[in-house]
DNA sequence: GACTTATATAAGTCTACGCTGACATAGTGG
DNA sequence: CCACTATGTCAGCGTAGACTTATATAAGTC
């Protein structure tokens, strides 16, 4: 299963940001995301096992608890699989300061248009 | 819909893909797409579409042909969301030269596991 | 106009996956 | 031992999305 295929998915995708920030408890996890989508706990377990199987994360046991940190050695295929196209980012940069410059040479066009602005966080199943 | 979403699908990661090795025509990129997971013309022409319409390919005609092209500004969003967790990575490599070090002061343990490599090629369907 | 090629669209089918409620298992403390 | 908390697993359900066949539409040729 590729990287792309666990991502796919908005609940997982904004657990393993829960988890980028440290090490949580499984239930801790489970209540935000029980929150923040509106499932339900064996939901939020499930998705749980998904990254667990996939190498995602990492969990230990704490007593009845587990505690969940995150893996990120499998986010290096996204990494990789972006390498291609990252050439295409710096021409088009490239174009938008040659862009500029003729713009600021000419003095009379209107600003270029501004690039799309990447959402800040995922949003929730609910939003869709 | 995120970029994540999109990506979501083995066949569309495919088509961009080819994209990323220059321009093509809808049939060109049917043809290996039909080939490689099996699956019919308005299957592909569907994927297209999603693509097409969340911004992460441009279109032109040229007569009755159609020519596709990747636009990978979608994809820094990708890029964006891969930041958090990068950290993770550099730490790892620390982590992995200090082992190395040590291996060779000890001169007693085997050679470190090696980290995983990531997959060359997207995996088709028809492989899972 | 009749025909061809190119490919997008429409309408219907099917199943994988994400969900649920129920419950099993593990651990802790009195 | 019992009651409780924590959370993973089970079995079943529903539907979104990926598929199909049929065909519409666009462009070009003779």
């Amino acid at each position: 299963m590729h990287a792309f295929d666990v991502l796919g998915d908005p609940v997982r995708r904004r657990i393993l940001e829960l988890l980028a920030e440290g090490e949580q408890t499984s239930g801790a996890v489970s209540a935000v995301i029980q929150e923040e989508f509106g499932i339900s706990q064996p939901a939020v377990s499930q998705h749980l096992r998904v990254l667990r199987e996939n190498g995602f994360t990492a969990v230990r046991a704490e007593g009845t608890r587990r505690l969940y940190s995150v893996d990120s050695t499998p986010l290096r295929e996204v990494d990789v699989w972006l390498e291609r196209f990252r050439g295409f980012w710096n021409q088009r940069l490239d174009a938008l300061a040659t862009e500029i410059a003729r713009g600021k040479r000419e003095r009379r066009q209107g600003s270029p248009g501004s690039p799309n602005a990447p959402t800040g966080r995922t949003p929730t199943r609910k939003e869709k």
